[in-house]
DNA sequence: AACCTGACCAACCGCACATAG
DNA sequence: CCTATGTGCGGTTGGTCAGGT
């Protein structure tokens, strides 16, 4: 469908932005606050298109922006995140507080893309040497995790806010329409933390649920045990997610997948993947303060193990939760 | 000093998705 | 259901700069 252009290009301010614009920008959004893109350039002044404005703004003139001096932990997460999510930038993105997506997608492109190419070259004669295929240093075995995605979470790109679980769960028989499932859990985004993780009850939203994901999964060739939360990261330190050990994670399920569904070691995976004081928080329901609405059930943690896998394969995924290419 | 090359990164572009009317 | 609109995403482009010749 046609569709008219976000702006007229003639006569638009293009390339790099003054200060002045920058300035006027930052005011506006100040006073009014973001969104209508379309119509802020000239509400407020400027020769610009909305979104070009919008970038401007999201990568560089919010206050909570942090910019360049990528720290070697924030590299190891984007590595890990990107062996996770592929090019999924803005879900990468989302979980390095103040890092924005293209700042990390150039960062990728210029500094990590490379490295991890070269190691991948240097790996793969690595094994030659090696007869079963395990890294010799903890460094390579870094890169190696980084190298192409068999395991890519592959998502619909979307930020997540939050998710609800519903606290009096009921079963969802296989093949309900969950055409509104959204992206953020498309993409397992659950939001724990202060706001207490959720899920609606039409979705996925019972250890059954879990539990049925899993049983579908039980045929997959590649069990998935990838599990990605979008996380309160002021509440869940990058550090927790550094000792999480991704690598194991995909090493041990390609140990495992051959003997069973990928359940058995899932206890074990869960409890590595999270840390002890991060499972107690959402056991505990996911709240310090309080706020009873959800109890996570201990079940529905581990279990997420199964849906991850689920979601790992695409095509049975998309079809399962009906979110498959709909155009 | 002039030129070339490659790296970096801000900005642009086209498309997809969600939603309101 | 269809269309228009607003927004977000990922890929790509092009300007700038540093280093090498």
């Amino acid at each position: 469908m046609g569709r008219s252009p976000c702006c007229a290009k003639e006569g638009m301010n293009r390339g790099a932005w003054t200060a002045h614009e920058d300035k006027v920008l930052t005011e506006y959004i100040k006073l009014h606050g973001e969104g209508r893109w379309r119509n802020l350039p000239k509400k407020a002044g400027l020769n610009r298109c909305g979104k070009s404005c919008r970038l401007r703004w999201l990568n560089y003139l919010r206050p909570d922006i942090k910019r360049g001096n990528i720290s070697p932990d924030e590299e190891e997460l984007i590595i890990r995140l990107h062996k996770l999510l592929g090019n999924r930038w803005s879900l990468i993105a989302g979980r390095l507080p103040g890092r924005t997506d293209n700042e990390i997608k150039n960062y990728w492109n210029t500094n990590l893309g490379k490295k991890v190419h070269d190691h991948q070259q240097g790996s793969a004669s690595d094994l030659k040497h090696h007869k079963n295929g395990e890294p010799n240093s903890k460094k390579a075995k870094m890169m190696d995790m980084a190298a192409p995605a068999s395991h890519v979470v592959r998502t619909k790109a979307a930020k997540c806010t939050k998710v609800f679980i519903d606290p009096h769960p009921h079963k969802v028989p296989l093949g309900h329409d969950h055409q509104h499932c959204t992206e953020e859990r498309n993409a397992g985004g659950l939001m724990f933390g202060d706001k207490p993780a959720a899920m609606d009850d039409d979705h996925i939203n019972s250890t059954q649920s879990f539990s049925s994901f899993s049983n579908i999964n039980a045929d997959q060739e590649n069990v998935t045990s990838d599990f990605l939360a979008d996380f309160a990261m002021d509440e869940i330190s990058l550090a927790n997610l550094l000792n999480s050990d991704f690598p194991e994670i995909n090493h041990d399920e390609l140990n495992h997948n051959g003997s069973d569904n990928g359940m058995s070691h899932c206890v074990d995976e869960t409890a590595r993947f999270f840390s002890e004081g991060m499972l107690q928080h959402w056991k505990n329901g996911g709240s310090d303060d309080g706020d009873d609405r959800v109890q996570v059930q201990p079940n529905l943690v581990l279990n997420f193990h199964s849906y991850t896998s689920f979601l790992g394969s695409d095509h049975q995924g998309e079809e399962c939760l009906g979110v498959g290419e709909s155009r």
